[in-house]
DNA sequence: AAAACGTGGAA
DNA sequence: TTTCCAAGTTT
């Protein structure tokens, strides 16, 4: 859940995540589309089948306990170099090292590394950098204050006063610290959606690519010729700024290539959607109670 | 190996 | 308002 995602965001899913799936059996036996909907509004919702499809791992090729070695752990889906050591450090007091974003900024700043840290280059100096420092006892505890010292300490904005390792540091201008490539130039799109009732239920398709697995208003090719725009927001998405407009349409009887269903409004909030598409259901629903047949 | 993958907090 | 970015991984 931690993945390029802030503290405070997972902890108000956390408590809720761990009540419906306690353990690894039953995440092994939830559904995808339950995973996702205790999953919708974090983002990143490979990570939520990745932690299912984990879960179904841990239960058949691993007897039903969580492996030790970080090699092992690596193996699951979903997890990288990152998490996997941080689990074998944090939870088997392995010494491995860790670098994520706040140990990123404590080692580019204490070691004043100028090459940009999301090269190859950056990494493996940081990564290497972090291996040299660690501790033969107590790895989890040493790896611990180094996330800690980069999340009070040496944030975006650092309190050098304070800071117990002040004295080892290389750099003099620590807040241009990491270094990172130019951002890709941002990408504007519009993206054209049907919204259809009738016998209040609204006609939704199951997403096969951003949002796989799911449901999501119909896509429409471009500007619908005929439909009342019923709806314009916009949302950003990595590298991108888009548009969403939502028209009023007419659903062919038949449509290929995709799963579309209709659903029935009390049951929108027991299905996955993606924040987006939401907050554009919900206008929707509220401004015009009783819209286009 | 560049690009894709989401969302919301904070400056 | 815009920009940056967060306990990264996969393709």
């Amino acid at each position: 859940m931690l993945q390029q995602t802030q503290v405070a965001t997972v902890i108000s899913y956390y408590n809720e995540w761990l009540g419906r799936f306690p353990d690894f059996p039953a995440l092994a036996a939830a559904s995808e589309n339950d995973v996702l909907h205790a999953w919708q509004g974090l983002g990143y919702y490979a990570r939520a089948r990745n932690l299912r499809a984990t879960a179904i791992a841990i239960m058949e090729k691993h007897g039903g306990t969580f492996p030790r070695n970080p090699e092992s752990i690596r193996d699951l889906p979903g997890i990288g170099r990152y998490t996997a050591n941080a689990v074998a450090t944090f939870a088997f007091d392995q010494p491995v090292p860790i670098v994520e974003a706040n140990i990123t900024r404590v080692l580019s700043r204490l070691l004043d590394v100028q090459t940009p840290v999301d090269t190859n280059a950056g990494r493996q100096r940081l990564w290497s950098s972090a291996a040299q420092l660690l501790p033969r006892q107590g790895a989890g505890r040493h790896n611990s204050a180094l996330m800690e010292l980069g999340a009070l300490v040496c944030g975006v904005r650092p309190n050098c006063q304070s800071c117990p390792v002040k004295t080892f540091c290389r750099t003099t201008k620590p807040t241009l610290l990491p270094r990172k490539k130019a951002r890709p130039t941002l990408k504007v799109r519009t993206e054209h959606h049907g919204f259809a009732l009738r016998r209040r239920r609204v006609l939704l398709e199951q997403s096969e690519d951003r949002w796989r697995g799911m449901w999501i208003l119909p896509r429409l090719a471009g500007r619908p010729a005929t439909g009342q725009r019923l709806h314009r927001s916009q949302f950003p998405f990595t590298h991108h700024r888009i548009t969403l407009v939502v028209y009023s349409h007419q659903p062919p009887s038949e449509k290929k290539h995709s799963v579309q269903r209709w659903f029935p409004i009390r049951e929108l909030e027991s299905i996955p959607l993606p924040s987006p598409h939401r907050r554009a259901l919900d206008d929707i629903l509220s401004s015009t109670p009783d819209p286009v047949s």
